[in-house]
DNA sequence: CCTCTTGTG
DNA sequence: AGATGCACAAGAGGC
């Protein structure tokens, strides 16, 4: 069945050959002719778009520009074809899937690489993603999706999912005929951009960090996703319990003391009750016309009105609720009782991992309410959850970079770093100095790597501009290669127009030369916090493919959780714990070689607050 | 779909 | 005069 491109939605059709795989005579020839190619574009249609959830309901295969083949397994449909068994054609797609000789092509190949792995069959010679591709070339947010590559790079206009789907379920309900157009679709421009972006990888610079460094990441993130995480889920049903009744006593207090009812999560409404009704005093009109109710002017009001305290509560606990406790307990999957997150190596501009479906990288730790969430993520019986936290890596880094004296020598001698850049702001020896400093000097500290302001520095540390504009001077003339390492990062920011981590990752700084001061400053500030925090972001993905390889040398059953920006998160059998204690930590500290130590911290607990 | 708010590193 | 610390995800309200 040759379906010569006549796509509905495509304004520039390109002489495509695409064949529907229908029969075990053709399948054969298919595979036959698989067998003896290098490099084979493959994307999955599915049930759903979370590949720990979806079912496949066909495969596409593409190893020519303008020739593609689409093998239906699973479509439900009144008079839809019998379709090659599902099973089979999975043993007959493993020689070359997982031939470690035929290079796999894909767009989120990771989501394929999930979905056929959890049916059995596990891609090997994952060699390019153009998704992953597009975004080095150019790491902005949203803007990596097939359709818009295949627009933006050929010219050509694809048919989009919900033009296919329409008012339908899932696409196992479209006609065979009509997905064999869209996936193959697919799998070949996904092949063409490929053979667009390669080039253009090894003229920017960009192969190491792809075929070394996010490229071996795709199958780690996917395992870390198949695992998921154990959740007690009696635990948060109680939570959820618990503080649905202390979200009602508060609100019913609140309305009590404010005369009336009203929508406490509308910051609008509480916005009239506060400043209107009850004449307190406001701060700034937001854009739109209302005032900030945020916890910085509430806890400036705390002393004013007793209605302040019951509002700054119910909001902290209505977050955990309703932001974490309600949402993880939904994002429970019932087959593996699990908690199954997506990371995504496109989520941001500076290189680090983001998550979601939930977002696993910001459960919350630092009330006391907050830490009986953490509590919830557990382990299987007879396994333990250990956590592997990198020490100051930021910090660290910019002292490599930098070359900072200060910087590195407290490093190597394994100072407190906060405690040590409060000696030299406040001229205090060491054992005088106090946590009241300390804290000063901490958030200084981390003001560097955002490119702080007085301003800046003075809200976090509760200072006047003044004072906060004196700190920040006397830190850069005492760290002098500091100051000269932001300086340099700017020059070349402004004359280059972009800024490079350690390992060769470019961002673009737009507005670095805009007249704009308000644009320009931002773009100043992405500039110096970019080679840090992205550098950072490199260190761990290395560390992650290290171990990742080193547990299955070994054979062990210890499973990769979670990613948390500095932190790894492991399911570990009791026998391994010594083992893998020593491997995190021996993986992450030795993932790259800097000027300075790298310093990792392992904790061991029955659940993730006992690890942290 | 945007704004406000708040959770994490 | 007015803005002024990086990187995110997500829920709720409201247009």
């Amino acid at each position: 069945m040759t379906n010569k491109l006549s796509l509905v939605g495509c304004k520039k059709p390109y002489h495509a050959n695409y064949k529907t795989i229908l029969t075990e005579n053709e399948l054969d020839n298919l595979v036959k002719q698989m067998a003896k190619q290098k490099e084979i574009a493959v994307d999955t249609e599915t049930t759903s778009a979370s590949p720990t959830r979806a079912g496949l309901v066909g495969i596409s295969l593409s190893f020519k520009e303008g020739e593609a083949y689409y093998i239906p397994v699973a479509h439900k449909y009144l008079g839809a074809p019998k379709q090659p068994d599902f099973k089979s054609v999975l043993e007959r797609l493993k020689p070359v899937l997982q031939s470690p000789k035929i290079k796999k092509v894909g767009q989120n190949i990771k989501y394929d690489y999930i979905v056929l792995k959890r049916a059995g069959l596990e891609i090997k010679d994952m060699n390019f993603d153009t998704m992953i591709a597009s975004y080095l070339l150019n790491p902005i947010r949203g803007e990596h999706g097939l359709k818009y590559l295949a627009l933006k790079h050929l010219g050509y206009k694809m048919l989009s999912f919900q033009e296919l789907v329409g008012d339908k379920r899932t696409i196992a309900e479209i006609e065979i005929e009509k997905v064999t157009g869209y996936s193959c679709d697919d799998a070949d421009f996904t092949l063409r951009l490929k053979n667009k972006f390669s080039p253009l990888l090894e003229k920017e610079g960009l192969n190491k960090i792809f075929y070394e460094l996010e490229i071996p990441l795709i199958s780690v993130l996917a395992d870390m996703e198949i695992n998921g995480v154990k959740v007690n889920k009696k635990e948060l049903d109680y939570l959820a319990e618990e503080l649905s009744e202390n979200t009602e006593t508060l609100s019913r207090q609140i309305y009590g003391l404010a005369g009336e009812t009203f929508n406490l999560n509308s910051p609008r409404q509480l916005s009239d009750i506060l400043f209107e009704k009850l004449k307190l005093q406001s701060g700034r009109k937001s854009k739109t016309g209302y005032y900030s109710t945020s916890s910085f002017v509430l806890e400036g009001l705390k002393d004013k009105h007793p209605i302040i305290a019951n509002i700054i509560e119910y909001r902290n606990l209505a977050k955990l609720k309703d932001g974490f406790v309600v949402p993880l307990i939904r994002a429970i999957n019932p087959k593996t009782g699990r908690i199954h997150t997506s990371f995504h190596q496109i989520g941001t501009t500076t290189g680090r991992l983001a998550s979601s479906g939930p977002n696993l990288q910001n459960i919350p730790i630092r009330t006391e309410k907050a830490k009986e969430i953490r509590k919830v993520f557990t382990a299987e019986k007879g396994n333990f959850i250990l956590s592997a936290d990198y020490s100051q890596i930021e910090l660290r880094i910019m002292a490599h970079f930098s070359q900072d004296k200060i910087l590195i020598r407290a490093f190597n001698e394994g100072k407190d770093i906060h405690t040590e850049t409060a000696k030299y702001l406040f001229n205090i020896p060491e054992n005088k100095i106090t946590s009241h400093e300390r804290r000063k000097a901490k958030a200084v500290n981390f003001g560097i790597i955002y490119g702080i302001s007085p301003y800046g520095l003075a809200q976090s540390i509760g200072s006047d501009e003044e004072t906060a504009k004196n700190i920040i001077d006397t830190y850069f003339s005492t760290h002098v290669q500091v100051k000269q390492f932001i300086d340099k990062i700017l020059a070349d920011a402004k004359g280059k127009g972009f800024v490079k981590t350690l390992f060769g990752r470019k961002r673009e700084v737009k507005n670095i030369n805009s007249d704009n001061k308000t644009l320009r400053l931002q773009a100043e500030r992405e500039a110096i916090n970019t080679p840090i925090q992205g550098t950072a972001a490199e260190v761990i993905k290395l560390a992650m493919l290290k171990i990742h390889r080193k547990l299955k040398e070994e054979n062990l059953k210890t499973k990769m959780l979670l990613q948390i920006h500095d932190e790894l998160l492991f399911e570990v059998p009791k026998s391994e714990i010594e083992q893998v204690e020593k491997i995190a930590k021996g993986c992450m500290e030795n993932a790259v070689n800097l000027s300075i130590p790298l310093k990792v911290a392992v904790n061991i607990g029955e659940n993730w607050l006992e690890a942290h």
